[in-house]
DNA sequence: CACGAAGTGTAGCCAAGGCTACATTCTGTG
DNA sequence: CACAGAATGTAGCCTTGGCTACACTTCGTG
């Protein structure tokens, strides 16, 4: 009831800015799922040898129907392969988006400790953080972490 | 196929601090809508007067129908009030909450600024990240901040 | 004071990510 | 080589957070 008589809320330029950071925001959390099971997966075959839905399952704290059913869906959006009964593996797209996630998360980790978040906190933050950051904040990251050596 | 016989994946310790962590991080997400509308809505109030449907659509970027449905929600929890045709308010938890997201959404976009990242990034970055900076990485940032006054 | 436009609300749909319960396949061991 | 137990897969359900389409209020203006 602040507004004079004859102005409606439409008069506000709709901030289309605003709107586009929020909606960047929340898509950029939509792949961040399947992100943490690309980088798990890779770790997975990395060290272990093999990546099983069970594995998957237990690493990341929920039920191994729920990482089968989102494993499904990295195959079709064709960052994984996987055969009945035999285990996940990578494509090409998989294995390059894993690299990517890999050290965005070394230099997001290493700024928070670099500014003096206590390492255990700089792990958890990091994992949820990580996501969000720009390709633009990643470089920033980066120069600022070299130039105090 | 790696592995020796004998040898199944359950002896794994099943890395229930990496679970935490990613399901830590999952979790913080859920919450993150609610305090993007609840500050987005104290902010209304305090600018304009009042926060109306169509204007917190208009804001987050999204159809008016999600965000009725959305103020709903945060009705359910017990942040906001709203009664039909007269906008939305929020409660003492809702304020709080909005106070709260507001100081750290602050210190995100200033942490962010000091280690080099250039001023738009920084806004567009930290309205997704702030929802994964823990009270501890938080105090850090504001200790960094001071130190370089 | 009536009317039309803007705002508000409701209904019904969808996909993503969770879960539990049940069925199926593997596989190490007796 | 059979079998029990673990791993795997499937089905069905739920909530969240989106959407469009349609119905209903409000309210400034003519």
């Amino acid at each position: 009831m602040a507004s004079p008589p004859g102005v409606r809320r439409a008069d506000l330029p709709a901030e289309p800015t605003q709107a586009r950071r929020f909606g960047k925001a929340r898509t950029a959390q939509s792949g961040a799922l399947h992100e943490d099971y690309v980088e798990l997966i890779s770790d997975l075959l990395a060290n272990g040898g093999e990546a099983r839905p069970t594995d998957i399952a237990r690493r990341l704290g929920v039920s191994h129907a729920t990482a089968i059913k989102t494993i499904g869906r990295l195959k079709r959006e064709g960052l994984a392969v996987a055969k009945p009964y035999r285990g996940v593996f990578l494509t090409a797209a998989g294995e390059k988006l894993a690299e990517r996630v890999r050290a965005r998360h070394r230099i997001v980790v290493d700024l928070l400790l670099a500014v003096g978040v206590p390492a255990e906190a700089a792990e958890q933050d990091a994992e949820g953080m990580e996501h969000h950051v720009s390709d633009t904040s990643l470089a920033a990251f980066g120069r600022f972490l070299r130039r105090r050596q």
